[in-house]
DNA sequence: TGGCACACGTTATAGCATAACGCAATTGAT
DNA sequence: ATCAATTGCGTTATGCTATAACGTGTGCCA
């Protein structure tokens, strides 16, 4: 049933803005990835529009909804978060320290389970389920 | 002029905002709910946002971070979402159609508990948590 | 070799949110 | 009463986030 996780070759501009948010300890912002490849020719923000697009799309990156940001994956080579077809395991959780910026992505199938009974008894059909926890982290909250 | 519900007294503005909200039957954005309110004199976004910041506080509405719009809370009369002090009971869940535009607000206790156990088993302090599935209603889904 | 699909680039515009200033009304302790 | 603190209000200006609409180039393959 798996098909290899295939990273589908990616092009210059998905590459370029894939690599600003590995790279990244935290949450960028589509702005902020024109601005950090400037020198790399990227002049307008559909251009990094569209390589996020594309990006979240195979399930490489993830939007934080609560940021208006975005992270890579923390599931590397693991069927994770699943892209445009077969998806990997549901929905995935963030912890976002408000103060230091660190996210920790997590999944927890009670809760995935839950709210997909949930949806089961109300006729509804989840498409994209979002879950982020806003605080503090370990070290922040010391 | 319609009189406020109870709960605490809503400055003029805050009332205006909150019956844009109540009436309407899908979330709203603030730029929307400005231009419903510029018959009542509302000119500026900072006259809604700063509205929508004490109603928030207050507990009575709910801000939809995947949408960037703004719902009355569900709950009414019930100590449901907490205002500043003594919360009522924890998260609130959305389920958002995307055909409709239509809003579930629920409350799940066994989803509440497990990202509160998730946290506390890292030594996360949540402030906020944000739940919102979006997707198709019964009606929309047929 | 013509049509299609897709990535790309550019300009312009739309939509969401806050900074910074000053004024007015309220409260409440002196 | 009066002053000071607080809170809400109104305005202008600005910044951040996201998409529309147009056109170009390239690779594929029927």
């Amino acid at each position: 049933m798996n098909a290899p996780i295939v990273t589908p070759a990616l092009t210059k501009n998905q590459s370029l803005v894939f690599d600003v948010l590995t790279r990244a300890d935290a949450p960028v912002s589509a702005y902020t990835i024109l601005d950090r490849l400037r020198d790399h020719g990227f002049r307008a923000p559909l251009q990094v529009y569209r390589a996020l697009d594309k990006l979240t799309e195979f399930g490489m990156i993830h939007r934080l909804e609560s940021l208006n940001a975005f992270v890579a994956c923390a599931h590397r080579n693991s069927e994770c978060c699943g892209g445009g077809s077969g998806h990997g395991h549901g929905t995935v959780a963030f912890a976002i320290c408000d103060s230091c910026g660190h996210v920790s992505e997590f999944h927890d199938d009670k809760v995935d389970h839950r709210l997909g009974d949930w949806a089961k008894a109300k006729g509804f059909k989840p498409a994209k389920t979002t879950i982020e926890i806003r605080g503090l982290c370990h070290g922040c909250a010391a």
